[in-house]
DNA sequence: CCGCGTCTCTTTAACGATACAGACGGTCGA
DNA sequence: TCGACCGTCTGTATCGTTAAAGAGACGCGG
């Protein structure tokens, strides 16, 4: 059978396909008994209700939001900020009825960006930066807002955001550090630098822009002390664990220990428990994020409100006449158990 | 400035629509001169590819699958076994190039069925049961698939599934405690039952088909042993940690404890150990599903083919054709460190 | 020189709905 | 009694695209 539609229930009933519209959608636009007849008679064709996507492209509105990932959607799920951002989000969302959408689009996947031609959305949001993706998603007029600092600040940006001031944040971590009299510090950064060694000089590289910021601010922090920067290829707690071979067996090894996120800040605190080494006493250690294990971990953190980010991202989308629509947004140093002075 | 359309293109070139709209879909029906000059005009144009709806709309498809829950969003991020199962359905969806719509539909809320009926997707999955969202998706003919047996089986199914033997396992798990010499057990129900009393004959209520599945099982494996029902409200760790308060401080505390989901087990547990009580000496645990941190955490439990349930759910989406639509996959008891025999 | 296939491009007709501007009869105040 | 107004319903014009079929030109083999 093909599909039925209100041009069809229009016909049988002698009426106009307005009216059937109307009956569905503004019951006030005609008689209680007319309507009730119309839903009758749908009922009985077998109507399923008004297409979708017909509607949408009439009224020009999707109510729906796409979140995009650089990283496979099984990332996006197992990583606590993630996870926690995609939470505050989605609540804001479902409160206004509106529906979401997943999009993974790859930095390194050219073809990925199609995903972005194809979504039938009314905006796009994500926790990454400003990526290509982001920039698609203005090209075809659609709103967007990003969460994770991509250009400097100050400079010229494209879209809406919702950060962090991440080279404030690095800075206060650094200084933080120095002044408990750290003179050796390792650098555990993040997702870019596929297989370098450790560096001695600071050098960008294809580093995320908020990385950068804070490795940026930290050294900047920290002064003069020695650091040595170890390149991970990945932002995980695995990563963080493999830093431990990478740092503790060292002859000079480390009296601190900072990573620019928890997972791995984490993962690397169990690397020295591993060892024998408890973090606080015999080394420190310092992460970025705060999720919420690191409480319970003693891992002193930058504390950022990753749920406000979440839900601020979803309000900008969902009223495009707000004002105030490039956000930074505090953070703060949470000194716990995992770092000391040194001896 | 208004949005710009292939016919605004066509008519500064002088050329038909289609042969715009093929100039971007269909680079084998003009010559490749003109195609250059199609694209190039329309990006001097600021037209910004076609548009998605109208493309979905005469196309009749979206290459997009909804997802649904029962339960709010941030729900579904947060509980494991439903993170593990959206990982492996998206994995499936990323590598087809379809995308995935979240969609949020509260048993309890009747008006946010209309959220199906506003989706724009091309087919629904979710890992919860045959809820009246997926009834009313196939109303509206689209396929669905659910991971969670609802009707009891054999019944007849309206809509395709990939599910286990909740019965079997649970009667497994029965006959595994009886033969260890269990004779005093207790059993964490899951999510229905809003602040009940235990009770000491079951009675059904208003329970999810799978838990009141695995429940019947249990019992009809346990043989004549003295079974107490504790309903929870809720299915989470937290649940579990409460029922520490229900069940270990009492007189006649039991010889075991079956919950019906891994989460709620580790949270007993917890309570357990706070309470100085060994889970696998002084009391036997036992769950269902092997969540990761099951293994980690020594727990005896019902192995549950997470991964491939999502996994499978995205290929009866994906392709309609494929036979064998109604899938029972096999489960299996995996003995851990938190049981033990009754001394 | 004709017929036929090929390459390009055009024409026509949807896809399924809603916005907008009437039309028509009846009521009501002046 | 007249015009304004209200409640109902209709007709038409899109929304932006693509499917399907067709039309003209050109080359090529017979």
């Amino acid at each position: 059978m093909a599909k039925v539609t209100q041009q069809d229930i229009a016909k049988v009933l002698g009426v106009s396909v307005m009216t059937v519209s109307n009956a569905f959608n503004r019951p006030d636009q005609l008689s209680a008994d007319l309507r009730e007849r119309v839903l009758e008679r749908a009922a009985k064709m077998g109507y399923t209700g008004p297409d979708a996507v017909a509607r949408q492209l009439r009224s020009g509105r999707t109510n729906t939001f796409a979140v995009v990932f650089e990283e496979r959607l099984s990332y996006a799920f197992s990583d606590p900020f993630s996870v926690a951002w995609l939470a505050a989000f989605s609540e804001v969302m479902e409160r206004k009825r509106a529906s979401i959408t997943l999009l993974s689009v790859p930095a390194a996947d050219v073809d990925a960006l199609v995903a972005i031609q194809d979504a039938a959305v009314d905006g796009v949001a994500g926790l990454c930066g400003d990526q290509p993706a982001m920039a698609r998603a203005r090209e075809r007029g659609l709103p967007t807002v990003y969460c994770t600092r991509t250009s400097e600040p100050g400079s010229e940006q494209a879209g809406d955001y919702v950060v962090i001031d991440d080279y404030a944040a690095g800075f206060e971590v650094g200084q933080y550090l120095r002044r408990l009299g750290h003179q050796r510090v390792f650098l555990l950064a993040g997702a870019a630098y596929a297989g370098q060694p450790p560096m001695k000089e600071y050098h960008r590289g294809d580093l995320d822009t908020s990385d950068h910021l804070r490795i940026s601010g930290v050294l900047e922090g920290l002064g003069g002390a020695e650091v040595t920067i170890i390149p991970m290829g990945t932002n995980s707690s695995t990563a963080g664990r493999a830093a431990g071979v990478a740092v503790l067996d060292r002859r000079d090894r480390p009296t601190a220990v900072i990573a620019v996120s928890d997972v791995m800040a984490l993962g690397f605190m169990d690397a020295c428990r591993q060892r024998g080494l408890e973090p606080g006493r015999d080394i420190s250690v310092v992460g970025f994020d705060d999720l919420p294990e690191s409480a319970a971990g003693g891992l002193t953190t930058i504390h950022q409100p990753v749920r406000d980010k979440g839900r601020l991202a979803a309000e900008l989308l969902l009223d495009p006449q707000r004002p105030d629509r490039r956000i930074v947004l505090p953070h703060e140093l949470i000194v716990r158990s995992s770092t000391h002075p040194v001896a």
